[in-house]
DNA sequence: AGGCAGGCTTTTA
DNA sequence: TAAAAGCCTGCC
């Protein structure tokens, strides 16, 4: 089995990353492991001490796929750092909690798909039917462990799902916004790839305009698949966030262009405060 | 025009 | 039974 050992001298933890609710593939397989699936591929990683991880994957696969994915590049204690403790006591307390999330950089397909399926479902839910779909129509492949994964299915493999096929998947009334993303992504009317090079209104405008897909949904594609770090995703839980602590309004300019990294603090921090882990 | 009520699949607690 | 990281349609 390939091992690698990582040292990572900044804000990262599994655990905080894993209930941020920005990912449905991950499962805790033991306090200190995770195994993580991400599109076609499947990563086992172990905290070790001293700031070190132990990957079951080879140094080129790291390098070409999961420094990317875990956005090593980015110094997440700067962003954390520039909260004003007295300006802004929620979001500095949030942080200091909640430190150690980071904003993956997720497959914009899979994300969208993702997004689409989470509304107005929780978590559980959520996972079950993105596992449901991989093993659906997803290939199947062995870990580094030898144990099965599905990977992640293409846009084609989804759009020629039938209805049964997707409503077995428990979509509900999601089936019709699934198939028609895969459709319009398959026919190339919606190049989700264009977007990555864009900010982030334009491409909340040019998500929103595919059925089943509003602005909540739009500003967690952008954020969790987009990687625009300053999409600002309001659900139930941001509405109340933003009616108990910043009634006067939310400074949105002072926090640019990490609006998202910041809503991502804010978020687990008050759910955890309500008991609200799932 | 733009805001709002009601409905929607299914699971979870 | 209500709520769940909502969205769409129809009505006013």
């Amino acid at each position: 089995m390939e091992e690698l050992i990582i040292q990572i001298n900044d804000d990262f933890n599994l655990n905080k990353i894993s209930n941020s609710g920005q990912c449905f593939r991950w499962g805790e397989c033991s306090h200190d492991t995770y195994r993580i699936i991400a599109g076609a591929d499947c990563l086992y990683i172990t905290v070790l001490d001293n700031e070190c991880y132990k990957l079951e994957c080879t140094e080129d696969k790291y390098n070409s796929f999961w420094r990317e994915y875990f956005d090593l590049q980015e110094n997440y204690q700067v962003i954390r750092k520039r909260i004003d403790q007295e300006k802004d006591h929620f979001l500095w307390e949030a942080a200091e909690y909640e430190k150690g999330i980071r904003i993956l950089r997720q497959d914009p397909w899979e994300t969208l798909i993702t997004f689409i399926i989470s509304q107005n479902r929780n978590i559980p839910g959520i996972r079950k039917s993105v596992e449901l779909l991989a093993e659906t129509c997803g290939e199947k492949r062995l870990d580094s462990r030898g144990l099965e994964y599905y990977t992640f299915p293409s846009p084609a493999t989804v759009q020629s799902l039938s209805e049964k096929e997707l409503s077995d998947c428990r979509l509900g009334y999601r089936c019709k916004y699934v198939h028609a993303a895969a459709q319009a992504v398959t026919a190339g009317d919606f190049d989700l790839n264009r977007l990555l090079y864009t900010d982030h209104t334009d491409a909340v405008a040019a998500l929103t305009a595919l059925s089943g897909v509003g602005v909540k949904v739009a500003n967690c594609v952008s954020l969790f698949g987009l990687h625009h770090t300053d999409a600002f995703p309001i659900d139930v839980w941001m509405k109340r966030i933003l009616a108990e602590h910043y009634p006067d309004g939310y400074p949105y300019e002072r926090y640019t262009p990490y609006n998202g990294i910041y809503q991502q603090y804010m978020f687990a921090y008050y759910r955890h405060k309500e008991k609200r882990y799932i």
